[in-house]
DNA sequence: CATCGAACCAACC
DNA sequence: GGTTGGTTCGATG
């Protein structure tokens, strides 16, 4: 069964990417300064697959408001970004204080359990 | 460690 | 109907 949601008529219909991209934004703005998560968490948190986790975070192309660059894979790489590609990701990344080694996180700054995002 | 293949699910062709 | 993503996981060398 996919996930339902409230349209502005009260209707109940399917979610769409738009509505995942919502979630996402809430998700990541939870993700503190110096840490990351990964895609397996938050598409585990709304119970979405993986890829189209991503994809929902490659169409918000605001890296500033949203911090979509504090998301990495569950291998510790970087996974991709939208603007300025990994690269530019990596640079935001150590801007906060995370290291990226060999092109990888350390998992000491990975997040991947949800509650870790939920009860800081 | 590196590569391979299948599964993931909405959108797009 | 088939392909495509900011992926993942287990199996295999």
């Amino acid at each position: 069964m996919p996930l339902l949601v409230l349209d502005e008529g009260g209707a109940l219909r399917r979610a769409g990417l738009e509505d995942y991209v919502e979630a996402v934004k809430a998700l990541v703005s939870l993700v503190p300064v110096g840490r990351v998560t990964t895609y397996s968490t938050i598409a585990r948190l709304l119970g979405v697959s993986p890829r189209l986790a991503g994809r929902a975070l490659s169409l918000n192309p605001e890296p500033i408001v949203y911090p979509c660059h504090r998301v990495v894979r569950s291998d510790g790489g970087l996974g991709g970004y939208s603007v300025g590609g990994a690269p530019f990701k990596e640079g935001l990344l150590r801007l906060e204080g995370v290291p990226v080694e060999g092109g990888r996180v350390d998992r000491v700054y990975i997040i991947d359990e949800p509650e870790e995002l939920l009860d800081p």
